[in-house]
DNA sequence: GGGTGCGTTCCACAGTGCGAAACGCTACGT
DNA sequence: ACGTAGCGTTTCGCACTGTGGAACGCACCC
């Protein structure tokens, strides 16, 4: 056993592996804190991690993320759609300035999993909202997107949660004709769009965020493994120039997610 | 991404991981072409894999073995209870000096997939068998001690696939009364012995290789996760004997793989 | 008994990993 | 607006750790 010389810098690589294992996102601080590396060590270990594909940055605050391939729990399906939409989130705010966000369903709400906000020059703009944040279902551009391409059963789960809700901003719920009305003009469309009421965030928010999106789902075989967007400054630019421009590139982006993360699926 | 320094050495002990996923039990020689690193530095590496828990080794010819909590894709039920059977043989080999193997069902035989052979003093005694060889299920004392304890539905199953067959030695299992008295029998002294006509392995072995052994279920909750005996020289001692010498280390051996197994199930 | 294929050990050298300290950046508080 | 605290990141010189060719030991096979 102790025989033989053991090498110590893997030794270290593999206990900040174990350290991800049991708390799979964590900050370079917690890893520090849980492993006793100091820091500019751990730095070049996760480095290394990261590039043997071991391990990935959030975008939205740059936690480090287990991955999928390697991790020893089953990861949160959710988590494995983040872990594929950062990089292509990545590159998509690169090209068009605009950041974008990775939402999930969440019970009454969808919630934030990944974005690049931070990635954008004007990211000020957009510093209300961070991974976590609920956003509502049938106001948002992203839970208009989700329903309408979501399998029907799973759609009516939904919209009797939000029938059953007293908030302001789910009563759209009720109203079944309006609703199916707005799901057929998103099918129609091929993206989702804000409602001209809706300033973002869910469960009531104090001001409007002054945002525009535009909402694409990730379509995988009739399941639909969450929604990208895109957000603008609604004075900058209006939804349809912003269509014009880079609907494609959305799309696009909706589909190398999808790609990967079925080839990551297919070697587990 | 390359920009900071990466650390070598943890990125080769990553590439060997990643080898060890495709094939998961390798001997040296095939990591170090899978890998192109050279032997030495792999047996380092290796060393340290195996100080972290992420390689174990096989008894029966040092061949490396991936662990359970590493393997990205889901392991054979049974490759998990080799790797937590092996130390535990090893240990009650190096105590009682007769080596042990774990057998595990296949179809119309049981084999071998783990055995403490090599680590005897006396191991020219045994080198007919190794990992994968075949062994009775109505005449061996493994045999017995598995059908004795599976669940009634699971021996039905394997009492019925050996009654179409037509080879001799499982002529036995025609005969209904005898066969559920050796289970009794066998139930009732607590461990596995085998037939008076047998001479180890499966469909016909020329000679018999002299050897007694007694046999205990792996039990778990109902659950039989395969057998481990320990062989002797027939000549050496009467099964009396190493009943009365040894039984206990037997049952607490079994006893101890189930707990590891289970443990490392958990983490899971 | 010589040959072959592997695993393992040795050892001298060079490059690699190391971490304290300094730096930069953002968030907060006042 | 300014100061402070908390993190992540970069720097840099030193020590030591990882490296791999060569040699060894051991089974196994002609």
């Amino acid at each position: 056993m102790g025989g033989t010389k053991t090498i110590r810098s893997l030794e270290r690589g593999l206990t900040v592996l174990r350290a991800l294992q049991e708390q799979p996102i964590s900050s370079l601080r917690e890893i520090n804190r849980l492993t006793g590396i100091p820091k500019p060590t751990l730095l070049r270990i996760l480095h290394t991690l990261q590039g043997a594909g071991a391990v990935s940055r959030r975008l939205a605050d740059g936690h480090y993320r287990i991955s999928a391939t390697v991790s020893a729990r089953k990861p949160d399906r959710y988590d494995r759609v983040a872990e594929a939409a950062a990089p292509v989130l990545d590159r998509l705010c690169q090209k068009i300035s605009w950041p974008s966000d990775l939402m999930v369903p969440a019970g009454d709400h969808m919630e934030i999993r990944e974005t690049s906000r931070v990635r954008t020059p004007f990211y000020t703009v957009f510093l209300h909202d961070r991974v976590g944040t609920p956003v509502n279902w049938m106001l948002s551009a992203v839970g208009r997107a989700y329903l309408a391409y979501c399998p029907e059963k799973e759609r009516e789960r939904i919209l009797a949660l939000l029938r059953k809700s007293d908030l302001a901003e789910n009563r759209l719920a009720r109203d079944e004709k309006r609703t199916r009305q707005i799901l057929i003009e998103t099918r129609d469309k091929g993206y989702g769009t804000r409602d001209p009421t809706f300033g973002g965030g869910a469960y009531g928010r104090q001001s409007p965020d002054g945002l525009a999106g535009i909402a694409m789902p990730l379509l995988d075989n009739r399941r639909v493994h969450g929604v990208i967007n895109i957000i603008w400054s609604k004075a900058a630019k209006t939804v349809e120039d912003m269509v014009q421009d880079h609907l494609i590139d959305l799309q696009n982006a909706a589909a190398e997610i999808v790609a990967s993360f079925r080839h990551q699926s297919q070697t587990r």
